[in-house]
DNA sequence: ATACCCTTCATTTTT
DNA sequence: TGAAGGGTAT
């Protein structure tokens, strides 16, 4: 096969415009991995670019794992060379290289969320600050945050104005710290860290920007700050970026995604050239003209009209329901109709939802019809309790400065070490400047522990030496099966009740399997090999393609899949959208806008056909809550609906009024449409566009971008705006 | 050191 | 509704 092969005509430019700035505008089943990947395959197969010299970034590990498979089947040869992989884990190989350039070892833990969380409480308690004023969730997310906007400790302390903004600078310089104590990084610093490094080590930099001749991005529109640098730091010389995108499925932007990244490139890289890749292999007419019509309604996009040679098909159903079970019955009711039907088999279908508690009702509907269901991102694998200990042990006995490890385990399997000694061992650390770990090597400078303390975690420190010792010799699979004999954590499971025991050995024995075929893969088999892997690594692909289930899960996990039939379920207004009270009008808008296009995401899963459902009454933390339609249904033509009502029936015209736009404010003087598109002039900024709005009348404050690229919020009584 | 009750608190989660 | 963390009683 050609790699050139059945491409359309954009496509076929797009992987052909090899040289300069590219941004490729990928509609949903527009054909993006394979413009992708055969982009690749062409620079290396036809312009014999070496694929050592191509960097390819993904967001998750499956992605980017495909994307190597696609390319060495289109090459036909191995391309281990390559650089393919998530911003994660090529930042962490960077980091491993250049370990001391930033003051890490080259043997550094990374820490996720769990872990994160058990350091910050440590700080808080530390700092004697209350977890209730200051509870560690939260900061846990504002530092992230700081994090995913390049605002460092110092940074952030010079800004801090209040108290407690002083407060959260203060943990934010602890706990990195204290990461830095461990030798750890969490999993927005390596991101982080390695734009650093390249700020501050112009020859580092140039070493990588030397290395790579071509640069590929997937999902663009998702990008964060600290990866837009360290994309456009590498790119810096030669420009030959690639960046694949939609704005219109960016749903990421609460974790730190920022859209600007996607829609500003072309200033960014002023010879950019942009392809639209519109025409959809994926559903039919009905499904795409639904979600054209869905995504038209919001203002902040590059603009995109996706369109197909599929028939028009089944039109969309719309269900309303009295409450969640009945609205669970109704799903799976149609599902067992549509097996029936012989046209479809389950694995055909996937039920989506905007939050994880709607699965309840829904698995119960499915247990109860006798259908096979999967739920994608249940509890994952790398985070259940027994698979996160035995991989603790790992890791401290690769890092014994891993304290958040060791915390974990000193007492796990239980052997007598209480939460006192154990935090009397952190004070004695602490003063000594040790690692805990390190500290049990001097436990008889320790008074304050009593005797019995004091034995078993001489006890545990041998054992763990011994680990130590042997992590030369024994491959990973084998220390690992070590750990779990002898630490007795197997006996402890086993005390557990049956039905408990018998799940957690076979998640660790999963893991130990897991570790085997990796060791088989692998030229390097030691720990410090298999945990830089395993790291990054979220979940095992749990989800069994071959097998005969349906898909329920969210519609944030539902990106980039695609099913023969969709349910979107819970299409109530505040719940989907949600709706979340005490935001400013700007932040309420953008937040809608990112809900509609998650919506839109929903829709284009579907290829075949689209069911829509919602509930009247729906239980809600215990309470029940009536409710109505979800807007967006209202931005679905009503032609493309059938429904047992029609929505204008359905829905009291009190309700309606909301679904539709709302009025337009005149300002007194030279009249516009305060709406966002319209454009005006200001005096002093020029022409500009208005973005955002918040509020009414005189008092509406406006967010407006101008043409000088400048964004400003400015209120009408005082702008003297015009029409413009 | 641990078992059990009580309070609190709830979107989404690629790494 | 129910999970998770904290506090108290054993």
């Amino acid at each position: 096969m050609s790699i050139l092969d059945g491409l359309n005509e954009s496509q076929l430019e797009a992987v052909r415009t090899v040289e300069g700035p590219l941004l490729i505008l990928a509609g949903a089943g527009s054909g993006k991995t394979r413009v992708l990947t055969r982009r690749i395959a062409f620079l290396a197969a036809e312009q014999n670019v070496l694929v050592d010299r191509i960097l390819a970034m993904t967001f998750t590990n499956k992605a980017a794992g495909e994307m190597r498979e696609r390319v060495e089947d289109l090459l036909e040869r191995s391309c281990r060379g390559m650089w393919i992989g998530t911003f994660h884990s090529l930042c962490a190989r960077i980091l491993r290289s250049e370990a001391e350039s930033v003051g890490l070892q080259q043997n550094f833990s990374i820490y996720d969320t769990t872990d994160q969380m058990a350091l910050l409480r440590r700080v808080v308690r530390d700092q004697e600050m209350s977890e209730k004023q200051y509870p560690p969730r939260q900061i846990r997310a504002r530092i992230s945050r700081e994090k995913n906007r390049m605002v460092d400790v110092a940074m952030f302390s010079q800004r801090a104005s209040t108290y407690y903004e002083q407060e959260i600078a203060r943990v934010y310089r602890q706990y990195q710290d204290a990461l830095r104590q461990n030798n750890a990084v969490d999993f927005d610093d390596l991101l982080v860290t390695t734009v650093r490094l390249f700020q501050n080590h112009p020859e580092v930099l140039e070493k990588y920007q030397n290395q790579f001749d071509y640069l590929l991005i997937d999902e663009y529109q998702d990008t964060n700050r600290p990866q837009y640098l360290f994309a456009q730091y590498l790119a810096e010389k030669h420009k030959n970026i690639c960046v694949v995108g939609d704005d219109d499925q960016s749903i990421y932007a609460w974790r730190g995604a920022d859209l600007r990244n996607i829609l500003d490139f072309e200033q960014d890289y002023p010879s950019t050239k942009v392809i639209r890749l519109e025409q959809n292999y994926r559903s039919t007419q009905i499904i795409l003209e639904a979600s054209n019509a869905v995504i038209r309604h919001n203002l902040g996009r590059k603009g995109k009209e996706l369109w197909t040679e599929r028939v028009s098909g089944d039109p969309i159903r719309l269900k309303r329901c009295q409450d969640e079970r009945e609205e669970a019955r109704w799903v799976s009711g149609a599902m067992q109709d549509l097996k029936q039907s012989g046209k479809y088999r389950y694995q055909n279908m996937g039920v989506l939802y905007r939050t994880n508690a709607q699965s309840r009702a829904l698995e119960d509907g499915m247990r109860r019809a006798g259908i096979p269901y999967d739920i994608v991102g249940d509890v994952r694998f790398y985070e259940r309790k027994e698979v996160k200990d035995i991989l603790a042990y790992l890791k401290l006995v690769a890092n014994p400065r891993d304290s958040v490890s060791f915390s974990r385990i000193i007492n796990t399997p239980r052997r007598g070490i209480g939460d006192t000694s154990v935090s009397r061992l952190d004070d004695f650390a602490m003063r000594e400047g040790l690692s805990p770990y390190a500290a049990l090597a001097h436990l008889e400078a320790v008074e304050t522990i009593p005797a019995r303390a004091k034995k078993m975690m001489a006890t545990f420190y041998e054992m763990v030496e011994a680990f130590r010792a042997e992590m030369g010799q024994l491959r990973a699979d084998q220390l690992a099966e070590k750990i779990v004999s002898e630490t007795g954590y197997l006996e402890e499971v086993n005390k557990l009740a049956p039905g408990e025991a018998e799940s957690r050995r076979n998640h660790i024995q999963e893991l130990l399997t897991d570790m085997e075929v990796f060791v088989e893969q692998s030229e390097d088999v030691s720990l410090e090999a298999y945990l830089r892997n395993v790291s990054l690594v979220t979940d095992v692909d749990q989800w069994a393609a071959d097998a005969d289930r349906v898909t329920l899960m969210t519609l944030h996990s539902a990106k980039g899949l695609e099913f023969p039939l969709v349910f979107i379920c819970g299409l109530e207004d505040g719940l989907f959208p949600i709706i979340r009270p005490g935001e400013d009008g700007v932040a309420e808008e953008e937040a809608m806008e990112e809900e509609r296009r998650l919506f839109y995401v929903g829709i284009t899963r579907a290829q075949d056909r689209l069911f829509l459902s919602y509930a009247a009454l729906r239980r809600r933390y215990g309470g029940t809550s009536s409710s109505s339609v979800s807007r967006f249904v209202g931005e679905i033509p009503e032609d493309l609906i059938d429904s047992e009502f029609r929505i204008s029936e359905i829905t009291p015209s009190r309700e309606r009024k909301k679904t539709k736009p709302r009025p337009v404010l005149l300002p007194s003087g030279d009249a516009f449409p305060m709406e966002r598109g319209t454009w005006v002039y200001h005096p002093a900024w020029g022409r500009g566009q208005i973005q955002n709005r918040s509020g009414t009348g005189q008092n509406t404050k406006l967010q407006i971008r101008f043409e000088g690229g400048e964004t400003k919020t400015v209120v009408v009584k005082f702008a003297n705006l015009q029409s413009g």
